[in-house]
DNA sequence: AGATAAATTTTGACTTCTCAAAAATATTAT
DNA sequence: ATAATATTTTTGAGAAGTCAAAATTTATCT
């Protein structure tokens, strides 16, 4: 049984690495750790086998790596989706509630808890849940960082689970479901400007921040 | 902030000295470490003030130490009425689920449980949750063991949180608020068999099991 | 290419938790 | 009271996870 450590570098790895290398410093600031930890930890990732490690080049996951990362992940997205749908916590609040949880749910929990739910694909956040096999979905969205002045979409995802970045985004409704039409994106002063509501309650943001919001046709 | 270790040792000094010193033996084996494990816990819990620690002689929780033991027992109860209550687990299974997430969930997720179950006051072992100054009720039941050959009682609470003892309860009907009849007891035995209900589903057990299963009028 | 800067690994050390086995202390029985 | 027994403590050791700081390797920039 792999502890909560290993779980926690896991699925991490999968996060950030898309099929190619993840840098040892990209996973050590990741995780709030010096790079010596995360080698330290690698090492012994890969000595199990979880990973593949590159000395000076970084660490991929092993089909067994992504096996448990993937099922780490279906339980804090079926974690999250509980506690917004049933026990009512602030959608901001969840990720840093199922940090913890993910680690202490056992299998059969996990299934009252996906069953209770009627198998939900999505998280909160809009991020797909891998299923029982490890088959998860992976939709194209595009950023809205990257989208069509005057144009509406429909928020599909929110790629960023800082506490305080989605506060901000919960405070302006911008969450999955929710509709936003952009009116104004400014190269200059890297900003773009949204509505997100008839009421006219506009809201400006960073063109970076704004490539963390993932959108589809409304 | 407690580890995880340190609050089960805490929680079981509570649960098994009532007042007096509880021996090192006896906290070792409920804990499933061996001895010299527990003194050397032990003794970082008196340098932190935890506990009394009185070499060859046993622990007592001080005052603060009681404290956090009782915080862990609310977080542990109010998760085996949570998990019975909403997520429809077995009875009989909650004890170990909660064991796990007694120490995962922040206080903002208890308080969510406390109202969503309304403030329960006992487990679905009717054991009492302690509110959240701490305080606990102490209702004297008598043991089934020693009550009288003949007469109905109610079901009130059981002292025993094995897996095999409560399954074998539960598959008889034998939980707390439901009612029993004392057919007969027999000190030669050392047995006693109890009607359940109407159907004539009797029960033959040890009179030491029954000891463990506490009763009220009904 | 050579020097500087950045990223990564190594080394030494520390905390928490654990066990096995030896040593010390209490308890019990004759 | 003294030997035998049971309990408890000590000692030595190891795994997991971490940091700080030194050493190494790789990348970058004239």
């Amino acid at each position: 049984m792999p502890t909560a450590t290993v779980e926690d570098y896991l699925k991490q790895i999968y996060l950030e690495s898309g099929e190619k290398l993840l840098p040892m410093g990209q996973l050590a600031t990741a995780l709030d750790v010096t790079p010596g930890t995360a080698t330290a930890m690698v090492k012994r990732l890969a000595a199990s086998k979880m990973v593949l490690y590159q000395p000076y080049n970084g660490v991929q996951l092993t089909p067994q790596g992504k096996h448990t990362a993937l099922d780490v992940l279906r339980r804090h997205r079926l974690i999250e989706s509980f506690l917004v749908e049933v026990l009512k916590i602030d959608w901001a609040d969840v990720h840093e509630e199922a940090e913890q949880l993910e680690h202490a749910v056992s299998p059969r929990l996990l299934d009252a808890i996906d069953s209770l739910l009627g198998h939900p694909q999505f998280d909160p956040h809009g991020d797909p849940i891998p299923d029982g096999g490890g088959d998860i979905s992976h939709q194209s969205n595009q950023l809205l960082a990257e989208c069509q002045v005057g144009s509406q979409y429909r928020i599909a995802r929110i790629a960023d689970q800082r506490n305080e970045f989605l506060h901000f985004l919960a405070k302006h409704n911008l969450r999955p479901g929710n509709l936003v039409t952009i009116l104004s994106s400014d190269p200059a002063s890297e900003a773009m400007t949204l509505r997100t509501d008839l009421a006219g309650n506009d809201v400006t943001l960073a063109i970076t921040a704004a490539s963390r919001i993932l959108v589809c046709e409304p």
